[in-house]
DNA sequence: GTCTATAGCAGGATAGAC
DNA sequence: GTCTATCCTGCTATAGAC
């Protein structure tokens, strides 16, 4: 697994996916790509075909994967709990957004890649949509259920569900606003602040009295 | 005022607004805006100097001018209301975003041009939070105060506004992926039941007990 | 698989006629 | 102010040597 720095097919996707996620993709040349990656001009097109192709592969083969490992995270921290309750799920979902078993770069490239997507939807929202976001609102939304009043339609769970994951994202990749508007730094300690306001605005939002009793 | 139709310069703006907010500023070439507006190549230099100063152009000229119809919008709402509560104001809010006095279009445009310069912010980003995102947050923020806690303080105050807008915002231009999870199409309807269900969530992530009393 | 070289085109910007 | 013509840079993609 040392390909991850020596192959260079395994370097362009990083390279590309750190450069696509901060700039766009329109705004990032494969010129920079190779170089960064430290390899030839016509690397992208011999691995991948094209440039297009190349941000797809980032997709299928990085992000994936990357969403992949934040749901573990959550999982692993619900682990040893007898309940999973609605403050607590929501704790371990912010704090994998938040702090995550990877880089901090890494978290934030993670979403800014992802919101692109949402604002302007190309072939690798798809990906996004049916892989990870479906799935995971579903869960998400299953994990809820219970403790919302008997006979919540699937419409209103998944509006509560959005709701949640908005929140989170927005904290994440909308961190100039939230800088400029608090006057603060995104440093641990306010980033334990910020999931004490998610966790307790939305868990009341839903309508479950103010609950922090999370781990 | 007919200049909006005739003047080239006005014609620049506005369809560089739109292909900017559609496509991203790298993805639109000068060419595609002049072609739009139906002018010649070398207007855009000729009024702007350059791209980039056309995108900033429209920010200013455009972009911060529809900011205001939208809060007077708001305003004009709560107008004859005696008691201008959360559930009233939140519910204005929502209202201005979703259906707004502009076409739907310009209101997905407004948005959607905001969200890009809050992934990846550059020189338009000072001016939109500057001139529109602090002091709209800080006077939601004095508005609900005083349903707040006694004693509630400054950045508590804006983390709970910041969440506030950033649930209106995601509904807008995350339209994509909410119509995806919701299987819903974004009509009339739905957005009604969108601006119920923000009105519910916000005003309980609040504190203050399910409050939909508003118009 | 990796390189150099280059084709071929689209981009932003400008000069200068009208 | 508006146009045409054009410069020149930078882009993606490919051909072909190694």
């Amino acid at each position: 697994m040392a390909a991850r720095e020596t192959d260079p097919k395994e370097r362009l996707l990083d390279e590309a996916e750190a450069l696509f996620a901060e700039n766009g993709y329109h705004a990032v040349s494969v010129r920079e790509i190779t170089a960064a990656a430290g390899c030839n001009l016509a690397a992208i097109n011999y691995h991948f075909g094209n440039k297009r192709n190349l941000y797809l592969e980032v997709f299928r083969t990085r992000w994936l994967a990357r969403a992949r490992v934040i749901q573990e995270r959550v999982y692993e921290t619900l682990q040893n709990k007898k309940e999973i309750t609605p403050p607590a799920l929501i704790r371990a979902l912010a704090e994998a957004f938040l702090f995550g078993p990877m880089s901090e770069k890494d978290r934030l490239r993670h979403v800014q890649l992802m919101q692109r997507e949402v604002i302007q939807p190309t072939e690798a929202f798809e990906m996004v949509m049916d892989e990870v976001m479906k799935p995971f609102l579903g869960a998400l939304g299953e994990r809820i259920r219970p403790y919302l009043p008997a006979g919540t339609d699937q419409e209103r769970l998944m509006l509560n569900a959005l709701s949640i994951i908005s929140l989170i994202l927005y904290f994440n990749f909308g961190r100039e606003s939230v800088k400029r508007i608090t006057g603060r730094a995104y440093d641990q300690a306010f980033r334990e602040e910020l999931i004490r306001h998610i966790v307790r605005f939305t868990t009341t939002g839903l309508g479950l009295g103010a609950g922090e009793n999370a781990s």
